[in-house]
RNA sequence: GGGUAGGUGCCGGAGCGGCCAAUCGGAGCAGACUGUAAAUCUGCCGGGCGUACGCCCUACGGAGGUUCAAAUCCUCCCCUGCCCA
């Protein structure tokens, strides 16, 4: 793509404001592209995380691929990982305190990360720093000085602190101090641009501030909105379970997108896509195509058409899909070509228990190669290659062992 | 240290001697419906017993105790919030 300077800061602008929630201060970017010009240099853009969230999910992704735009035009990403701060616990947006790691499961946590991170951001542009670095010499005397640069007042301006203030729950001191430490960050790496997604503006505002505060021009803060997951309320969370990862199988994938109520398909285009969707297509191509721009981005094109046709198959043809698990079963279970419903279900995972496999079964949830089973008693005949189902998506290809 | 309110199933949160495997909501699973794994409606939702509207085992912070019978009462212990010091 364009390399530093070769086109116009409009057309940069442009890029670069796509999508975006907030540009901290108004126009603040365009002083910042213009200073990267006449000092002929790439910014640095400063993108903070915290280490414990391993799996990656579509909605990280949504200041990463503004971070790789910003590579593509040929800047510089700073991918700050706070080993340091993941420490002490983030308390944004969770009303109880977090529980503090200890520094082997931040590092295997960080790792986790980046190697996601890769699937996005271009490690060739990106320089990776830990907090430590910096936060781990601090003395108490540093950071008495530091924690005066800030009033408590201040600090209680951040929502969930003056919420769980006036509820009167418990916030620990060191909270008040994540802010500060993570503001430091900024003076530390001395950034241009802060990338965040819109709960983490207070603490960027900090960076600014303490830089300000420290001789330099003050970060321009760009926050991405955050999107909702696949139950269309919430923020998109794993422990939410709303969470569509970016490296959960092509078919998951696909499903979870198109599960996605139809009045997001226009923001998730926005923030997870370079391109928008084709003018005039109905809700149901929409999605689809999301769906299946979203698998490519992940997994490849053949994926994606194998993840649409595999959908395709199962759900609206309710067949059953090519790759389908095969399971082994244990010699004996199977008597005179046939075996008792119950032990299938439950010797496949299918069912976590008999009780539940009987339930299943009288809920008329069970198949075996397409009939229905319906007493939780009987003996189904199945062969080698038989397709046990449960509900509509879940399926075993039996493997019956010779006798 | 003192006072006070609590610790219940995946989560939230009822129950406060038998009718409690435990109301209800959420999550989850299943059925119907649908372009969809959405929405909606309905059902299920600790485990075991191969033939059961039946039996058994675990379960209401921990350990004992009272009682024919306890999540529910008593004793001690552990943990948490709030208030006072």
């Amino acid at each position: 793509m364009a390399g530093l300077h070769s086109i116009t800061i409009d057309e940069e602008l442009a890029i670069l404001r796509r999508g975006v929630a907030h540009e901290i201060p108004k126009d603040s970017l365009r002083e910042k592209l213009e200073l990267s010009r006449r000092e002929k240099r790439p910014m640095r853009i400063k993108f903070g995380v915290d280490p414990s969230a391993p799996d990656l999910h579509l909605g990280h992704t949504v200041p990463l691929r503004k971070l790789r735009q910003f590579q593509e035009l040929g800047h510089t990403v700073i991918f700050l990982i706070g080993d340091f701060t993941a420490r002490i616990g983030d308390p944004t947006g969770v009303s109880v305190t977090r529980p503090q790691l200890n520094e082997a499961q931040v590092k295997a946590y960080a790792q986790t990360y980046l190697d996601q991170v890769w699937r996005v951001l271009d490690q060739a542009k990106t320089e990776v720093r830990y907090n430590s670095e910096w936060a781990g010499k601090m003395t108490f005397a540093d950071v008495i000085r530091l924690a005066g640069k800030y009033t408590v007042a201040q600090i209680l301006e951040r929502d969930d602190f003056a919420k769980r203030y006036g509820e009167k729950k418990p916030i620990g001191v060191h909270e008040f101090l994540y802010p500060l430490v993570q503001g430091y960050d900024s003076v530390a790496l001395r950034d241009d641009i802060e990338m965040c997604s819109t709960d983490q503006i207070f603490n960027c505002h900090v960076g600014r501030v303490l830089q300000q505060d420290a001789g330099m021009p003050g970060q321009s803060i760009l926050a991405m909105p955050l999107i909702e997951g696949t139950d269309g309320v919430a923020k998109m969370s794993k422990s939410k379970g709303n969470a569509i990862g970016i490296t959960e199988k092509p078919e998951d994938m696909y499903g979870k997108v198109l599960s996605l109520p139809d009045v997001l398909i226009e923001k998730f285009a926005l923030l997870l896509l370079d391109e928008p969707l084709p003018a005039g297509l109905t809700p149901r191509d929409a999605k689809h195509a999301l769906a299946k721009a979203l698998v490519t981005a992940y997994h490849g094109a053949a994926a994606a058409e194998a993840a649409a046709t595999g959908f395709d198959k199962v759900f609206v043809k309710h067949q059953v899909p090519d790759d389908a698990p095969e399971f082994r079963l244990a010699p004996g279970l199977v008597k005179d070509g046939r075996a008792w419903v119950v032990r299938l279900l439950t010797e496949t995972g299918l069912a976590p228990s008999k009780n539940e496999a009987n339930r299943l079964v009288d809920q008329r949830a069970v198949e075996v190669d397409g009939t229905l089973v319906t007493d939780p008693k009987s003996d189904v005949p199945v062969h080698d290659g038989s397709i046990l189902k449960v509900g509509k998506r879940r399926f075993a290809r039996l493997r019956v062992p010779e006798d």
